[in-house]
DNA sequence: AATGAATGAGAGTTCATTCAT
DNA sequence: AATGAATGAACTCTCATTCAT
């Protein structure tokens, strides 16, 4: 792990234990597999981190933090809420696409932890589900959207969709191109599954 | 454990799973953990089970067939997609209500196993995401749905949603009424977040 | 095992004891084996015998019992005490050739048992030992081994040199006749290396 | 076990291995047991030995090398073969009569261990078995042994007798002095029952 | 006499964390 | 800051034995 010396050793561990955690699983990522993989001592991991729990949560929460930021930067300025909800979809699948390793450690290994650990992730997930109901606070007083909408309801598919969407994708092993379906998952968002044609 | 000795011991053993589990979490339910709670001792679960992992298999089969079953025979000799795909969201949400503890074995507990298993898990979902393909399937050709519909998408939706609307639910110690939501869920799925009005 | 029928139960389980360790080796010998292999109930080995050690202690004592008992036979009657060396020698080979399933249980499987267990063990094959006692002081008496013999070193070599022969021949799966090794290896007791043509 | 922290971690663990199961019997001896006795953690153990078994190989790997080593050293260099069987027999009941917890562990306990394990232990056995051999075939060459030896025979009569006389006064407690038998032994095994004064 | 479902004690092994160097 | 040897608690599964029928 020559090329890592440059980074700090914090980024190093996290770094580590996404490669390791996606190619051994999550129950098989022993904390002396992580350090061996960043090539330092099991020791040192606790001279970065509190104990592993602490470098999943600051492995989920610097992912995370970029992964949003990342989002805002791209979203910010656009004029439309639909726009916006269309560059979060493009932009989620892309990073997802671009860090294969990064989408098994966030879509199948970091849920096998325990309850305690998923709701501190879900912590860090606000972050991310408060921008979603933003777009939809906007896109509600602009028009775009429904106004009897439910913005907790909506959000939960919005993310759900995408989840299940990004999931999937893992689960078949990243055969397909994830990004190209962008396009439709943001129309069945914002149309349904009667395609706002249907004479209702 | 008195009321459960008229059960048969295998179906004894797993809502004795699934009580212990919801309790304690899948981590902390040890086999001598949910022997006690079923009454019988430790021993006896592999005279029914292979091992825990079978359990789990079987509990979530055993459950996860009910759910279907249960689910086609409301849905069956219904009119409309539209009609079916309400009736599987509200029930979806009516039998999880009325059994809060699957409920969180289901959403939460049993997601923090391993690959291995929760692939074969998957594999029993198969059943219920068949289900959903064909009331697409059927929508789209009765003009209820869009024609340009990419079902895989369009169930990834449906699943990811309802999915998601439930976790939350669970997360947030059920403490609103789940079934209640199922109108509005439903809706949204057929109109989208535009609710069906918006001129594109 | 319809053919079993006619036996009385306990030569029965003995017989399926036998079988069983031999086929499966002594630690995968469970009673439940043994008692399908019996053709009879769990329960039932406990009417005949107290308890699993009571069984293969049993199992010994029968088998060692016909096997002393045929080779008294057989030697009874005899001139002289190399003669009977000769056919001790050989029938023991030829005994446990006819049975294979039984020279594996009592030259490798049998000796896998706790200390407790082997020193009831030897107790039982006392009287072979002291039969062999009974043919060197023969011998001494009547001059055709040496005067100055110590008789248990003489024994140990005897029933050393024939249990190691037989255990080798059992390791090597029984590939070669072992009956046929009888007049070298009684050559050999009676002669030692030397082949009693050195000049001392 | 404070005189033992000197000695490399390995070894100490074998020597306690040695004294546990002399003991305590071989099952009896908990891998609990054996660390407590080493004066080291459970875990520990494991660090040394991939598992059990394998601690148990080493045991006798690690004993048999220094033995046959030793024998080698000491038979090296003697002028027949005659007399280096008698310093292999001579040796062979000296070691284990100054170390009579390892001979309980040879001559007993090890032999308790499954078909598998006993291979593994025959494997090493095989060197010693060897050296016997090159004795025999020496002394064949130099006409200090019959000309007509079967040497796989012959070994089987030497190891045999050794082997029932070590394991006779293990049985016994060690109440006699078994270097003293050597000679006796010895002119057993070269002169046979018969004396070698025996006109045939 | 016979059954066989139920029992429950018991042990090898892993791995997050510590701490002397 | 860094190391890595040592720790020791914790859990699944097997199987001889029992006893109600």
């Amino acid at each position: 792990m020559k090329d890592q010396s440059q980074k700090p050793k914090y980024k190093q561990i996290i770094d580590a234990a996404v490669i390791t955690i996606a190619e051994n699983g999550y129950h098989q990522s022993q904390v002396s597999k992580i350090a061996k993989q960043a090539g330092v001592a099991d020791g040192t991991i606790y001279l970065y981190f509190k104990n592993k729990e602490d470098l999943l949560i600051s492995l989920f929460q610097e992912k995370m933090g970029q992964f949003v930021e990342k989002l805002r930067e791209v979203i910010d300025g656009k004029a439309s809420a639909t726009e916006k909800l269309y560059l979060l979809i493009e932009n989620h699948f892309r990073i997802l696409s671009r860090d294969p390793k990064l989408a098994v450690v966030t879509q199948l290994e970091l849920r096998q932890t325990n309850r305690e650990l998923r709701a501190k992730i879900n912590g860090i997930l606000k972050n991310y589900l408060r921008l979603m109901d933003q777009i939809l606070q906007e896109g509600i007083e602009k028009g775009e959207f429904s106004q009897g909408l439910d913005i907790r309801l909506a959000r939960q598919m919005i993310f759900g969709t995408i989840d299940e969407t990004v999931t999937t994708w893992v689960m078949n092993d990243h055969k397909y191109d994830l990004v190209g379906l962008a396009p439709k998952v943001h129309h069945m968002l914002i149309h349904g599954l009667g395609g706002g044609d249907e004479t209702v």
